[in-house]
DNA sequence: ATTCAAGTGAAGAAAATTTTTCAGTAAAGT
DNA sequence: ACTTTACTGAAAAATTTTCTTCACTTGAAT
């Protein structure tokens, strides 16, 4: 019944002609703050346009809802579009592809997980990071877990190109209680735990803070526990249509966050980054055009 | 009682320490769809959380709300500052920041990236190469880069679980050639080349395909040179406002695969995730839960 | 193995919201 | 002036929502 096209709001200004005196005055005050005004009890919306209850609920019909509540339903349901994505309402990614093969499916829950996840994410905390890998005067330790020792490697990688003092600390290996002990007061660990949480990896958290490290933690929705020891803390959204879990918010969250310390780093980097590109050059490692 | 300046996002962020497993799973469902999804009554949030109404109203008690509508009218207000405010915000993907912010410059191109990919996917390919990857008859082999490495080794590691026979060739090692004597007709080879494309990739993907092996090949827009030894090619865009280019299409496209072998192969591989489920829980190398 | 504490949801009680009824009022027509 | 008609809101009835109680489960601790 409840169920046209039109917003709530074009159907408000088309039936405003039939409505009656009172009706007429509660629906101006329904558009007055169009559309979270309609939002309260019946009572409250007709508290504030003046008006009795019965009003309220005999417009909602005139209007062609059959109730109150369904009303207020397909209120919510235009909030929830109109707060929502502007992006996502593209057809299919792959377009050769219907709807429900895997390639559209997954893309569609990556994209959904890095909306959430950055919806989610705290500026102030971003800029902090960043300064802390940015700071050449703290030595900086990367350790990842059983999955994300390969998000752990792909950080390791970048920053050793852009500063010196860079650790991978191999979570596999038994050998990482020798690595805390050059950790000093005020140096930096970025820490990779998604669940299935190790518990290595929670100790030599633990550990690391006791020694006065700064910890940067990138987990997943549900948060590791390591965070209790962390100074800053990135939540990527994980899950996708698969048996395994996602990395790609938390890549994505990586690359952007290389890019920002490549930035505020750059007068001293950049000595470092064609020091290395000489050096490739030299050893004919890469190919030199195509 | 319930006035605090922090959002209900932030209180719920904050609480989560103090919260149950059914309260968690509460939070999670309220934070899955922001601010919307608390909304509707008690009993659809709870149904929606899959969690019993008591549970929600306790929760939300813990927050320092007096009861459920109390908790609902902070969040109207909430979303009626969200809506009321400047209609820019809906732009950016990190709302906080400002469109020129470099989280959400660096998230557009990325999207823009994917899409880009999508469009031009091969499906028959794709699926021919998940395929190809799913076949226990055949070894396979995983090569990276020096950027790369870190994505050969994460479809090393996920391949590894669903299939015996999966090697990672370290393309550091000097060691390669070894394994490429055990490559054998029919076998197939996974090779990421993005640009700096490293001429012991190329090497080593000739020689491959003169022992016949099928090559599956992941790359840049702009196609390493190894695709003419390349039985399947997938370019995903790599461009991003970095100095250093985005892995996150290609890393996109991975996990696609990984999902879509997964899926090909349950009969063969649920028995294999199972024993590894089984020697995690022995050794418990992972929490059991938190 | 047994006890204990904590957490959870079913079910019922309490409170609220929504709908209906109905009498009063105002405007239009006779 | 009187009747008719339509509109409105107070109040009661019906319904829904929220809250509380309590028995059951689970995981931890002795």
């Amino acid at each position: 019944m409840s169920e046209q096209s039109d917003t709530i709001s074009e159907r408000l200004q088309n039936a405003m002609d039939g409505l009656t005196r009172a009706e007429r005055q509660l629906a101006y005050s329904l558009l007055e703050n169009y559309p979270v005004s309609g939002l309260g009890s019946i009572t409250a919306i007709a508290q504030n346009a003046k008006v009795s209850t019965p009003t309220v609920a005999r417009m909602v019909q005139k209007l062609g809802f059959s109730g109150f509540p369904d009303f207020q339903a397909a209120l919510r349901r235009e909030i929830e579009a109109r707060i929502s994505d502007p992006i996502s309402k593209y057809k299919s990614w792959a377009e050769q592809a219907p709807d429900e093969h895997i390639l559209n499916r997954f893309t569609d829950a990556v994209i959904s997980n890095i909306r959430q996840m950055l919806t989610h994410i705290d500026i102030t905390s971003f800029e902090e990071s960043c300064a802390l890998l940015a700071d050449q005067s703290r030595a900086l330790y990367v350790v990842g877990g059983r999955i994300t020792r390969s998000l752990a490697d792909y950080l390791f990688l970048h920053m050793q190109v852009l500063r010196p003092n860079v650790t991978h600390i191999q979570s596999i290996s038994n050998a990482w209680p020798h690595y805390l002990l050059d950790v000093n007061k005020d140096d930096v660990i970025v820490i990779f735990d998604v669940r299935r949480y190790e518990n290595s990896t929670l100790k030599l958290a633990e550990m690391a803070a006791e020694r006065g490290a700064r910890i940067i933690l990138l987990t997943d929705q549900w948060r590791s526990p390591v965070h209790s020891f962390a100074d800053h803390v990135f939540c990527g959204r994980i899950t996708v249509p698969s048996a395994w879990d996602s990395s790609v918010t938390l890549l994505l969250l990586l690359e952007t966050m290389i890019a920002a310390v490549q930035e505020r780093t750059w007068d001293s980097s950049r000595a470092r980054v064609e020091a290395l590109e000489e050096m490739f050059d030299r050893t004919r490692f890469f190919r030199k055009f195509t």
